[in-house]
DNA sequence: ACAGCTTTGTGAAAGCGTGCACAAGCGTCA
DNA sequence: TGACGCTTGTGCACGCTTTCACAAAGCTGT
C-alpha cells in the first residue's frame, strides 16, 4: 500500500473504452445488479473478458477473485478517472442547422455536460434562443468561458469556419474541442482536439455495402471463403 | 498488369482515413489545386505522409512519381473505393430529439445520404414532417426499406429502445446500422455495425481535463517531466 | 482447517498500425 | 540522350493493442 498516488498512464484505446464500461454498468446497477464479472461485462459490451480486466486494472485492484465486481464502486471509480464527478458545461459555437440540432437535442445536458452557452457571428441569430439557452455572438466568448469557468468548447460551424472558431476558443481560454465540422483543425500543442463527422461514419458503412456488392457479384464466378463481418455476437 | 482486380484488403484504419482525404482533396479541387504531393495533403490532414501515401496505394498506384497525385483523379477513385459513386438513402429510427436534429440537419443529404424515412413507435409522432420527411410507423419499415433500396439503418431512440430498434432493422433487410443511441447493440454476423456517442467523445475530452488539473496540483509538488497533448501541428 | 470452484490480475506472445529510410521511377532541362 | 532532382511505393523495425494462459486469491461447504 503506497498509497492511492499510482503510476497510471492509462492507454489512449482503454480510455476510449470506459465510457462503455460506465454506460453498461450504469445500466446494470439500474436493474439492480450489485455485482458483476469480466466475462459478463464484456458480453454485455461485445468484446473480450481479457480485455475488460486488464482495462479495468489500470484504475486499481478493484475487484474480487472469485467474485468479480462491485458495480456501485466501479461505477464510481470510473467516474473518478474520467473526471465525472461534477459536470462540465460547453460552449457551443455555430447556431446553424447543426448547433441548433446538438443543443435541442438534450443528451449533453443529460450526460453531465450542459450547454453553457452557444455563440454565432450572424445577426440574426443572435438573441434567438435554442434549448433554453441564448445565442450570443462570438465576440463575448471569453466572457462566458470565464464566467461559467468552461474548458470544453463544441464547433458547430461550416467546414470553413471551423478554423476560425477553434482558434476563437482557444483565445477565450477553452483547452479541450470537439469538432463537428467536416475539416481539420489545428490547435496549439496541449489543446485536445477530438473530431466527430457524422458523414465520415455514414462513409465508412457505405464502404463496406460496396464491398459486399462487390463480393456478391463476385459469388456468380467464383465462391468466396472468408468474410469477416463487424457484427457484435448476435 | 493482372487486370484491375487487385487483392485487396484494405485496413480498417485506412478506410477511416479515406473519407478525410476525400474531404481535403476536394477543398483542394475547389480551390483549383489540379495536383497535390502527399507531402502537401499530410500537412493539410495533420499527418505522416508516409501514412498518407500507404493509404492512397492501397487503391492502387494512382501516384506519379516525381510529381505527385491528380486531385481530380483520386477524388473519383477514393469514392469509387468507399462506393460514393451513388447516393446512398437511409432510413432513421426514432423521430424523438435526436432523430429530429439528425434529420433536421441536412449533413446528411449534402454528403450523399439522404434521408429516405423515418420511422417511430409513438402515435402522437407519426405523420409530423421532419425535415421534410413524413414519420412513418417502424411497421412500415420493411416497405419503406424496399421500395428505395435503403439497405443502412440509423437508429437514433432512447437507449432501452435501441436493440428493439437494430432487430426491426435487420427484419427489414437493412446491411448496415449507425447507432446513435447510448446503448451497445448486437446484431447477426454479417451486419455492419457503428456506433456514434456524442458524450462518449466528452468524456473522454473530461478525461484529459481531469489529467490537467490533477497535473496542476501535481506541479505544486513536483515538476511534471513529459505531457504529450493531444493537438495537431500548431 | 482445507479442498475445490470461481474469478481476478498480469506476464508473455501474437497481431496490427505507424513511421523511417531508400530504391525505383518519372519529368525536366541541357 | 543523359544527368539530375523530386516524389512515390514499400520493406523493415518499432511500439501499441489485443489475446492467451495461468498463478494468485477469495469464497463456500464440509
Amino acid at each position: 500500500m503506497a498509497g492511492q498516488r499510482t503510476r497510471r498512464r492509462i492507454p489512449e484505446a482503454t480510455v476510449a473504452r470506459l465510457p462503455v464500461y460506465l454506460q453498461l454498468l450504469s445500466d446494470q446497477f439500474d436493474a439492480e445488479v450489485t455485482n458483476i464479472s469480466s466475462e459478463q461485462l464484456a458480453a454485455l459490451g461485445g468484446v473480450n473478458a481479457a480485455k475488460v480486466r486488464k482495462d479495468l486494472s489500470y484504475l486499481g485492484s478493484y475487484g474480487t477473485r472469485g467474485v468479480g465486481y462491485d458495480v456501485e464502486f466501479l461505477i464510481f471509480q470510473i467516474k473518478r478517472e474520467l473526471g465525472l464527478t461534477h459536470d462540465w458545461h460547453v460552449v457551443i459555437v455555430g447556431a446553424g442547422n447543426l448547433g441548433q440540432a446538438l443543443s435541442g437535442y438534450g443528451g449533453f445536458g443529460e450526460r453531465g455536460f450542459p450547454v453553457g452557452g452557444i455563440v454565432d457571428v450572424s445577426p440574426d441569430k443572435i438573441g434567438r434562443a435554442i434549448g433554453g439557452v441564448r445565442v450570443r455572438h462570438v465576440d463575448e466568448l471569453a466572457q462566458i468561458v470565464q464566467s461559467r469557468d468552461i474548458s470544453i468548447g463544441v464547433i458547430a460551424t461550416p467546414g470553413p469556419a471551423a478554423q476560425e472558431a477553434a482558434d476563437s476558443l482557444v483565445a477565450a481560454g477553452i483547452t479541450s474541442i470537439l469538432n463537428f465540422a467536416p475539416a481539420i483543425i489545428s490547435a496549439p500543442h496541449g489543446i485536445s482536439v477530438r473530431k466527430v463527422d457524422l458523414a465520415v461514419e455514414l462513409q465508412i458503412l457505405s464502404y463496406h455495402e460496396q464491398r459486399r456488392v462487390n463480393a456478391r457479384k463476385a459469388t456468380t464466378l467464383k465462391a468466396v471463403p472468408g468474410q469477416r463481418g463487424r457484427g457484435a455476437s448476435a
